[in-house]
DNA sequence: ATCGATGTAACATTTATTGTTACAACGATA
DNA sequence: TATCGTTGTAACAATAAATGTTACATCGAT
């Protein structure tokens, strides 16, 4: 099981630039140092956040800022800017057996039901945003 | 991203258990049959259930039966069955920077907003029972 | 004794994630 | 216009996990 940890350092990285972005460059290089990752990663990851609109990074000379109010940029935001959409949350058995009952509605038995708990999940990422999270960092800067 | 298939494997197991094992013997090669899996892999799966105290295997003889009540049986039973409880969900980034004040508050900062998260997939989780889903599966016998 | 089945170990295969090296192109600046 | 640190991206390496496979001792019924 598992959701990749692409998702915690997203969350990591939007905050790193939410709290330095004014006083210093944010770099990839920063982040990298930040989460204990790899400047190549951070800058494929701010890629896919940039894609989705919630950041923009300035070529040639660096640095990434937060281009959407931080109250409007929920943790299900940041979940499928770097989560694939197509790739379902669960994975699924291939070609089941069309030749048994169970195999061959398996998907119209369960499909509606994994998704009703995928929706449970997004409903909770989308209560969460960006603005509390900053709030709960301050203190300890 | 994604949670392993031995989940829907899983349930398709207890499926395919719950609509055949009066009427025949349901051994590990008929399930990964119909499942279109594979006899050593279903019986690692149903040594799992087993230890759940879902299912019980006979031995020399072969053939798996559900002991328990199939509403008493719900999809977080058999995902806590198939997915080993210390893993979390949500894989995290190792190491988060201790002298950058959000790498090093990181995690006081999200696993609970996480583990909310993982709370709300499982009550949905919870309000799936087998009964249930073995309704939806005979129309189609 | 034989038969089909389980439980398990060991290993192979496949796939995805994550890390790394390399480099062209960029924009500011001296 | 030469230099500098940076980005974007390709290509590849390393790691890790899931899944499939082979093999075999053991079991229980007949």
């Amino acid at each position: 099981m598992r959701i990749t940890s692409r998702f915690t350092i997203a969350i990591h990285t939007m905050l790193v630039i939410a709290c330095f972005s004014d006083e210093r460059k944010v770099t990839s290089k920063f982040i990298a140092g930040s989460t204990n990752s790899n400047p190549v990663v951070i800058r494929r990851l701010l890629g896919q956040l940039k894609e989705a609109g919630l950041v923009e990074v300035k070529k040639g000379v660096g640095g990434a800022s937060i281009i959407k109010p931080l109250r409007d940029i929920t943790l299900q935001d940041i979940f499928d800017a770097v989560e694939p959409a197509d790739e379902k949350i669960f994975g699924f058995h291939d070609n089941p057996n069309c030749d048994c009952p169970v195999g061959k509605n398996i998907h119209t038995i369960l499909d509606g039901h994994l998704l009703d708990i995928e929706q449970a999940m997004y409903n909770k990422m989308r209560q969460i945003n960006l603005q509390e999270l900053l709030e709960e960092t301050k203190p300890y800067m």
